[in-house]
DNA sequence: TTGATTTAAGGTTAATTAAGGTTAAAGGAC
DNA sequence: GTCCTTTAACCTTAATTAACCTTAAATCAA
């Protein structure tokens, strides 16, 4: 995980770039934000944290910049403590936080986890996306899958031989592959518990007929769409 | 062991006490050194860190005075990056040691590190470190769940299992650990018991919809928001 | 070679079992 | 007493097992 940094208190600085650095992210620290948007381009971070108390240019300024190109980059905010929370208002949107000086470091990095996670499904298209099968869209976080208006949450046991015929979409997925990934071997009363479970996912996905699982004797399976 | 930390620059030495206190030094910081002799008549420190550049009284004058009284506490001296070091010759006596500006925590560490012994007393200066669960704000120190303007204070079981599961967020969390990790086995009625507290914290989440706590049937849970 | 017959694989539906959910009451610590 | 934790009883739902049905491949008779 890559942080931009801009602090302009190269002793500050210098201690919270250390202390992320051996918690295994990988820092870029700038003494101001006249670069900023080259340097994004560059180093590609995942989020940004900006002291707002800047000489050159102050850091909401950078945040705007920033904001306008990458509508999606989180950016964690350091002020003063006095600093009044109608100041930042505007910028308490869903990609940004704050974190009042003087900071603890546990907070800090607490803060740049969740807001990392809260907002990588916007950038990254591979940790929250959605799959789109025919006209259907399963989510494997809420393990939702969706046609029209009607919601049907999967159980575990769905969802896993759902991903499993989805990742192998159009091709052959063996069934004692099967076997073995979800229930760990190839026993008899598994077998006819796939059987069972292959019928439930034909059903929730009967909604588009193009949805197909075909079933191939004696070899596997292959879902179409 | 402990140390008494003279330094005005707020920001910094935050972040240098939670540092050191995060590895088991019990720090006292002043911002400056108007009351040095009676703060350490009372909190008895084994080493003085003392920056020089300070708006009252610099850090020399702060020395003297300790040296008088205490002529066998070592100090440690905070330079600026181009003090010269004819400045600190007086002062580099056995009983001192000086660092240069911006100082590596390590190197700082090392300084110190002639009377390091391991004590069991964590970090417990941690103002308002707080975690946020989508619309909810908790935090571990209090064990305040917030939302709005409604404060659930949650108990030692609760905050114990919210921790597990904001822990392991968005991956699934076997029932297995939860059981053996606060209640030191699987027994069925500890099962049972869990599955008590379950209830509860997704009754105390549930003003946030995004926010749930899902179950994997014979295997665990997932929280996600 | 081709259609009928056999046979094993898989499909479907329902019953059973096991896992977990909910709520309330009992027990314990302060 | 009061608050928290544990135990308990009963309810709900998912996973498994079972029974019976269907289909495709394989075998076989003409």
């Amino acid at each position: 995980m890559k942080i931009l940094y801009i602090e302009d208190e190269v002793s500050l600085a210098k201690i919270v770039k250390e202390s992320l650095e051996s918690r295994e992210f990988d820092v870029l620290h700038l003494e101001d934000g006249e670069f900023v948007i080259s340097e994004i381009a560059s180093y590609q971070p995942d989020i940004c944290l900006v002291d707002v108390m800047l000489p050159k240019k102050d850091g909401f300024t950078i945040g705007n910049e920033i904001r306008q190109l990458y509508p999606n980059l989180p950016i964690v905010f350091i002020t003063a403590r006095d600093q009044t929370k109608d100041v930042l208002k505007g910028f308490e949107s869903g990609g940004n936080d704050y974190i009042k000086k003087p900071f603890s470091l546990e907070e800090l990095i607490i803060r740049i986890k969740n807001l990392y996670t809260l907002t990588k499904g916007l950038n990254d298209q591979k940790e929250d996306a959605s799959y789109r099968i025919g006209l259907y869209t399963y989510n494997p976080k809420t393990l939702d899958l969706i046609v029209q208006d009607t919601v049907k949450k999967l159980s575990y046991r769905e969802a896993q031989l759902l991903m499993i015929l989805f990742e192998t979409k159009g091709e052959i997925v063996n069934r004692k592959y099967i076997l073995d990934t979800l229930w760990g071997d190839d026993h008899f009363f598994n077998s006819r518990n796939l059987d069972v479970y292959i019928t439930k996912l034909r059903n929730y996905l009967k909604s588009d007929p193009n949805i197909e699982i075909i079933t191939l004797k004696g070899v596997g399976y292959k879902m179409i769409w």
